[in-house]
DNA sequence: ATCTGGCTGCGTACAACGTACACAGGTAAT
DNA sequence: ATTACCTGTGTACGTTGTACGCAGCCAGAT
C-alpha cells in the first residue's frame, strides 16, 4: 500500500540527505558523491546549462539513465550540488565575535559564487533547507548568541546578511557573465561595446544621474570595494539597531 | 557583409528597447507590447515553466514560429518580461527624502515579486540592464544627490539596498512557493510536513542554537516583519557609514 | 494594370532534453 | 539451487527551442 517495492528508483524510504551521509552502497559504480562531483565539474567548466543527465552519465562512463537509481532527477541533483557548495564555507573556529562571523560569511558567500558562478541559478529554496545551509545558519547564529537578542532579531541580523551577500553577489555574478560572454574583458571595452546601445539610452535625456554617475565614479568597476562597502553598511545597521 | 538582409528574424538593426517603443507595426497581428502582456500573464497563473514558445503562440492565436519575427528567442522574452514588471514600480513623485525613496523601492520590490513569484528566475543580468531597471536606478540616485556624497558612494548606498531587497524577496519567494507546491497553508502545518526530516537532521544534534531558534521565535512565519526590520537595519546602516 | 520587394505569419523538421518502463546481470540470503 | 534484491541498460515517448523555406499581403514604382 504505502511502501512501493518493486523496480521503483532511487531507494525512495531514505532522505537524501540521508542517503548522502551512508557509506556509498558496496559494490556500486555510482554513488551520491560522484554523481555530485560530476555536476559540480561540469557546472564550473560549462555552466549551469550544460549539467544535462545525459551529459552526467557520458560523464561518469554510465548509460543515461543509470544515475535515476540515485537520485529523482535534477530536483536531486541541485541539491546535491548545492550541498557541495556548502560544504566548502569554511568560518575559521577562531572568530568568535558576531561581526567578525557575518563577515567571514559573506566574504566567503562572494568568494564561492564566483567560484562557482551558477550557483544563483539554483532554485532559491535550495539556499534554506539543506544540511549544509543549515550548518551555515547554526554557525552564525551561534555568533549571534549570548548577546541579549531574543531570537527574532537574531534571525533578523543573520538573514539580512545572508540577503545582502546573495543578492549582490548574483548580481554582481551576472554583469561577469554577460560581460565575458560578450568577450569584454575590462570595464573600459565593456563601455566600448555597449556605446551603441548605451548612446541611444543616454541620448534620451531620462537618465541625468545616472550619466553624470558614469562619467564621474571612479571605483565603478571595482567589484570587490562594493560589496564590501555596502556589506560594511549593512553591519553597522545591524549593530546600530539592535544596539550590539 | 554586415548587415544581413534577405529573410533575416527579428528586425536585427534596432535593439528591442528601440523596437518596444516604436508603435506596433500597422498590419501585424503580434507586437512586442503583446507578446509580452501574454508572458506575463501565463507566467503569473502558472509558472515560470509554463512560459514556452508554444504555449505563448496558442495563447497568441497564432502558429509556433510566429513570434520569433519579433524576437530573437527567450531571451528577448525574458528581456520584455522583465521590462514589463519594472515598468510596474512607481515610487510617488512626492518622496523626495533619500531615505524614504530607498524604503519605498525596497517595499515596491517586494511588493512585485510577490505579485509575480518568477521574477526570481529569470537571468539576474535583466535587473541591470534594461531601460526600466535604469529608470528606477535613476529615480533612486537623483533622491540620493545632493547630500555630499561622491559618486561611487552613491552607487553603494543605492545597490546595497537592491541586493538585500531582491536577495531577501527571493528567498521569501522561494519558501512561499515550496511549501504552497507541498499544499501547506501555515507556518505550523509546514512545521508538521517538515517533521519527519527535520527531526532526521535535528536529532543529529548539530543544530542546538538552530533548533532553540526553532521552539523559541514567535515571528519566524512573519516575513513581512523580518523584511522591513532587516531594511530599517540596512538604512540604518547607510545613513550612519555614509554620514547622511 | 502590372511588377517588385519587403513584412508578416505558417509548416515542416530536427536535435536535445527529462524521464517512464521493462529488463538483465550479479551478489547475498535461504 | 532457488529466491529476492540491487544496480545499471536499452528503448521509447512527449516536449522543448528554433533553423529554414515558403506564401500571402501591402506599398510604391513602373
Amino acid at each position: 500500500m504505502a511502501g512501493q517495492k518493486k523496480d521503483g528508483k532511487a531507494a525512495p524510504d531514505k532522505t537524501l540527505w540521508e542517503r548522502l551521509e551512508q557509506p556509498a552502497a558496496p559494490r556500486a559504480s555510482l554513488s551520491l558523491e560522484r554523481i555530485g562531483a560530476v555536476a559540480v565539474q561540469v557546472a564550473d567548466a560549462e555552466g549551469f546549462a550544460a549539467v544535462t543527465m545525459r551529459r552526467l552519465a557520458t560523464e561518469l562512463g554510465v548509460a543515461p539513465m543509470a544515475a535515476y537509481r540515485h537520485v529523482s532527477g535534477k530536483d536531486d541533483l541541485w541539491a546535491l550540488m548545492a550541498e557541495r557548495v556548502a560544504a566548502e564555507y569554511r568560518i575559521p573556529d577562531e572568530l568568535t565575535e558576531w561581526r567578525e562571523v557575518l563577515h567571514a560569511y559573506a566574504l566567503l558567500t562572494r568568494e564561492l559564487m564566483l567560484r562557482h558562478p551558477w550557483v544563483g541559478e539554483l532554485p532559491t529554496a535550495l539556499f534554506v533547507l539543506t544540511p549544509g545551509r543549515m550548518a551555515i545558519a547554526e554557525r552564525q547564529l551561534a555568533a549571534l548568541d549570548g548577546l541579549g537578542l531574543d531570537e527574532d532579531t537574531m534571525m533578523v541580523a543573520f538573514r539580512t546578511v545572508s540577503a545582502y551577500a546573495h543578492g549582490a553577489v548574483s548580481s554582481e555574478v551576472a554583469v561577469r557573465e554577460w560581460t565575458q560572454s560578450e568577450g569584454w574583458s575590462s570595464g573600459a571595452e565593456t563601455r566600448m561595446g555597449l556605446a551603441p546601445q548605451m548612446t541611444y539610452l543616454m541620448d534620451s535625456g531620462r537618465y541625468p544621474t545616472y550619466r553624470r554617475y558614469g562619467l564621474r565614479s571612479r571605483r565603478k568597476d571595482d567589484a570587490t570595494w562594493m560589496f564590501e562597502t555596502g556589506l560594511e553598511c549593512v553591519l553597522d545597521g545591524i549593530a546600530a539597531r539592535l544596539g550590539i
